[in-house]
DNA sequence: GAGTTTTGATGTCAGCACACATCGGTGTCA
DNA sequence: TGACACCGATGTGTGCTGACATCAAAACTC
């Protein structure tokens, strides 16, 4: 439909394109350029024509550089006068933007994104459950308390949906009662690291018996306000979770970014 | 309708603005809106009108328009149509993002910034110190020794220009070994906690003979491969440089991000 | 009160003027 | 003749603007 006028000025037919109409034309934008950016499609150094870019999303000017100027504060480009716009290598972007990590979880980076998280979290989750101890409101204790007394129930009757759901929320509650905005900005990513551990089969039928010890020595130390006992604790459910999960990226390669000399 | 000439419509004067010219546009009203946002000039849940913004910075709307998308995608502010751009409540925003960093450790979230900065160095440079023993390349590692040795006489010398210069790199240097790209991304921010730090007068005229000798732990550790010792060494570093640096931040209040019930 | 219309803001488009790197041609000098 | 500096053409990002589309809050009608 839509034929009112033959063969326009621009053969851009925008009217035709049936998909879609749930996001917004900018969403889409962002989201088809990250994807192949951080996929590997457009290899580093690949430079793009903001034109080009306009024919092949058909898309207006406004909807490509507003997309091109996000993907810029991601790192993910650049953009040269009389050049073009210009892929950056990986090591440029912002490894803790929301956006780029599901991009890189859903592309072929997934296992050294899902490393990268879990390192991360065996750093930050002992630090987190010292400072809980310290800080954490009376009432997150006491859920905590009862969060870890369920998840032992659910655990020892096999309910791992359950289990997942309760998993989720203690890991949470330990991030958000340290007090620390960046702790507590991580609960995304925990989140998505705990549902991808079940969704592909890492986690065994039961969990083990320790864990579950050491999610209630976790909320009961954080409970009676021990930083020490309650980091220990936290740091073995950490080693045990990556002993699970590092065949997973075995075969993944490390990455060293060169110091600049400054 | 739309009387055209009579007072003109827009009594903007752009060609009048005689500054500035050294950065984009763009950037300016990024760096505009964020320093008022993150600095707590505009509240959580004001709400601007896009046109609005267009008189007060002097610019078009496309400047504007790109402006605010990227506000948007470091969660500062929401647009909402037919009501405006709404500002985001401080949870919202994404804590790792270099520039609302930079903002926070511009504005009055100054001592909470610097506190969340330093509990995260705690919590990573331990691990990032073990797993570069068990990965980093052998360049890395010897680098690593000899800075430790240059620390060693610097402080002993007194040279504090030089010992930061080093401290800096050892770190950056630690990170960057232990091959895991979101501690890597760290360094910016650990490398202006450590100027900052010397910037402000909270280091010690002479760094602590402990310290230069926890260096070298380090060093060695990673150098040797011993992933424990290094944590543990760095751990030391680590609770010092907290101990040193808590009395600035002792009366900012923490903050407990609810943890949502799904 | 429920449904409908109006209104006002963002979303999107397309054309223009400008700034400015890059490239290639031209001129000068050795 | 060759090397080098200059300079203008070209193309592309930057910025501005008017027009229209879209959509949800608010006002209105019944």
């Amino acid at each position: 439909m839509v034929p009112v006028t033959l063969d326009p000025p621009r053969r851009r037919l925008r009217a035709t394109m049936l998909t879609s109409m749930s996001t917004s034309l900018h969403h889409r934008a962002v989201e088809h350029l990250g994807t192949r950016i951080v996929g590997g499609a457009l290899p580093t150094g690949h430079v793009m024509l903001a034109e080009h870019l306009e024919d092949e999303l058909n898309v207006s000017r406004s909807v490509v550089r507003e997309a091109v100027r996000v993907l810029q504060s991601l790192g993910l480009v650049e953009t040269i006068k009389r050049v073009g716009i210009r892929v950056l290598p990986a090591h440029r972007w912002n490894p803790f933007d929301p956006l780029v990590i599901r991009w890189r979880l859903a592309g072929e980076g997934r296992g050294a994104q899902l490393r990268s998280l879990a390192e991360l979290r065996s750093a930050v989750e002992p630090v987190a459950a010292e400072l809980a101890a310290g800080n954490a409101p009376e009432s997150l204790r006491q859920e905590l308390v009862g969060i870890s007394l369920a998840m032992k129930e659910a655990g020892d009757a096999g309910d791992m949906p359950r289990f997942l759901d309760l998993d989720i929320r203690f890991h949470a509650l330990v991030l958000s009662g340290s007090g620390n905005e960046m702790f507590a900005n991580l609960i995304g990513q925990v989140t998505e690291t705990l549902t991808g551990r079940t969704v592909h089969g890492l986690m065994p039928e039961h969990p083990q018996k320790q864990a579950l010890q050491w999610h209630m020595d976790v909320a009961h130390a954080i409970d009676a306000g021990d930083g020490a006992l309650a980091r220990d604790a936290a740091a073995k459910i950490m080693r045990q979770t990556i002993a699970e999960l590092s065949p997973s990226w075995d075969d993944q390669p490390r990455v060293f970014v060169p110091v600049s000399k400054n």
